[in-house]
DNA sequence: CCAATTTGCGGGAATGTTCCCACGAATGGA
DNA sequence: TCCATTCGTGGGAACATTCCCGCAAATTGG
């Protein structure tokens, strides 16, 4: 048991220097001589002097740390897009603390908290379907912490968001569905609470419009995501008297339940009811039939919101405010459709 | 732009105090009239003060973060691990750091000196299946840092190490199989690298063993866990002269794929051949047919750990040297066998 | 050769908190 | 009434580092 860090005081001793010096040395300062630089950097190596981020953070306000709030970790969509943050963040010198909120809004206020306590540099966050209120998220915007919205975003607060195209996303996913010669096509969508729904709503009836599909709204049904009530909603739509031939779900996880309780029906996928989900999860592919689905570059959405959030934190943005990154989809084709 | 962060000085001066004394009030010491204590809590909240992490680390020296280290992100496993972990984690008001070295031993160093640089008290690991050598992780006990490994764990390293009976899930399987009336049981096994996959292939030969089946060394494969083989691998099965009626998958996602090449040769799963994974992914019941394999209480896995790993920083623990902790695995029987 | 600039380094304050020591007042017992 | 204890508080060091300021020596220019 010995545990005393070694501290640029015990090199500066060793080497008859300050503290100031040495520090110098460390950091790269030129006004220190190049033996004597030489002979602090060989002296820290041999001693394994680790520099104590914690003083310096005290001192220069700065962690280099952000913070990442997801609301769940069951998909694989966030781990994804925290794996592309991470990248970009790890790159330019900034370690992350993630927090997943479990989809509640209470989870979602302690993870703030959790934040603010490790003082972070900026935050990264997706807010659950539940969040409504977004106080405490505008914390951080009272207390200058640069914030980026990804995915789920908060269109009452002028931060940069990034996001795909939803919109655009579903409607070539029921264009395509419309072109391959569906006649009813069902929407198991998302909460209406949650923007993404509502865009990928707007994109389905977008698409039925152009092809003179008249909106039937008991083909369109919101849903507050909770993956056990697809069988109720499912079975309700193949009850219809005039069922769909095609349902569009709202995500994967959706869309593949949806194929289960049409099997279960003793129904076919895609004979009689085709099925497209939205994300292109990681299993997508690999399920029977493999789901056709609105692929979003995830990664690169990570990749995004991360480089946005520390351009902010550089100030190397003028008017970061209006920052709205809309990131293409692309229609992957599959069995299911 | 205010940027003053408010401190225990702005409170003691705004009541005529000193800083000891708000201090002590703050963190709840007795030695402090009641009085005073009320005033300095009720200032506080009105000043919206927030004790600076920082500055109480750099004097305890304990930061109240724990690093977790896995491997991968990409099946539900090591999301899930982490959510178990961090619930326990924020119950003991710690928070993690946490670094995914996407199955690589370059990345995995590189996320040991972030963990280091950030003072963790403790970290939680899980290896790449690439790490042979352990000297990175070794830092950590040379420094007296608490390490836990879990399902991934180095057999070289005297720490705590929490995994599931590989063993016994692995025979059970194997057992069920045969007692259902495959003859010829194919392993599709992960590296040897792995403890895990060296302990499933052991209990794949004691079922086979129990039940004198001959064990045929053409049926063990063991692969480097890159999914795209999975093809290679299952196509030279079913091209042998005598092939397999049953595989039984080192994990999941092998065993999804698995089924994927075994139906593109026109042959039913679990008519022709059962197929058997291990650690019941999230989609493992979704996918058609659902697949029989092998659950780990995964979420469990992670408390258990995280666990371990605060008893340990906080000396609560004697003989920890020497504590494995083995959870029970369960067999889930569904359609692919 | 002398003044002016540059070079290299040391001293000390500052960052926000805890903790030890001490000090005065109040309270207690004898 | 006097000494001893307790109570409530203040002062200051410590934690590891940065950064500003200043100072001496060395170098430069005329």
């Amino acid at each position: 048991m010995k545990r005393h860090q070694v501290t640029i005081i015990d090199i500066a001793k060793e080497l008859n220097l300050s503290k100031s010096t040495v520090s110098r040395a460390l950091t790269g300062h030129k006004s220190v001589k190049p033996e004597t630089r030489q002979a602090v950097l060989e002296l820290a190596e041999k001693l394994d002097y680790q520099r104590n981020m914690l003083a310096i953070s005290l001192i220069t306000k700065k962690t280099n740390t952000i913070g990442i709030i997801v609301p769940e970790f069951k998909s694989s969509y966030f781990p994804t897009a925290i794996i592309g943050a991470q990248e970009v963040a790890s790159k330019a010198g900034y370690t992350t603390v993630i927090c997943q909120s479990d989809e509640r809004y209470e989870t979602e206020v302690a993870n703030t908290r959790v934040m603010l306590a490790n003082q972070v540099d900026g935050v990264l966050v997706s807010i659950t379907k539940e969040t409504l209120n977004y106080d405490h998220l505008k914390i951080f915007q009272r207390k200058g912490i640069p914030i980026v919205f990804f995915n789920r975003v908060c269109d009452e607060m002028e931060v940069p968001k990034v996001i795909v195209d939803d919109y655009d996303g579903a409607y070539r996913a029921v264009n395509y569905l419309i072109e391959s010669g569906r006649k009813r096509i069902a929407h198991l969508a998302g909460p209406f609470s949650l923007k993404i729904s509502e865009k990928r709503i707007n994109g389905y009836k977008a698409a039925l419009r152009k092809h003179n599909v008249p909106y039937d709204e008991e083909l369109l049904i919101s849903y507050d995501l909770n993956i056990e009530k697809v069988k109720i909603y499912v079975t309700h739509l193949l009850n219809l008297d005039n069922p769909p031939d095609a349902i569009f779900a709202v995500n994967d996880p959706t869309a593949i339940e949806t194929i289960q309780v049409i099997r279960k029906r003793g129904l076919r996928v895609p004979e009689d009811i085709a099925v497209v989900g939205f994300s292109n999860d990681f299993v997508s592919g690999l399920i029977d039939p493999p789901l056709t689905t609105v692929s979003q570059p995830v990664r690169e959405i990570g990749r995004t919101a991360a480089q946005l959030l520390i351009d902010q934190i550089n100030r190397e943005v003028a008017d970061w405010k209006t920052i709205i990154k809309v990131l293409k989809t692309e229609l992957v084709v599959r069995k299911s459709s």
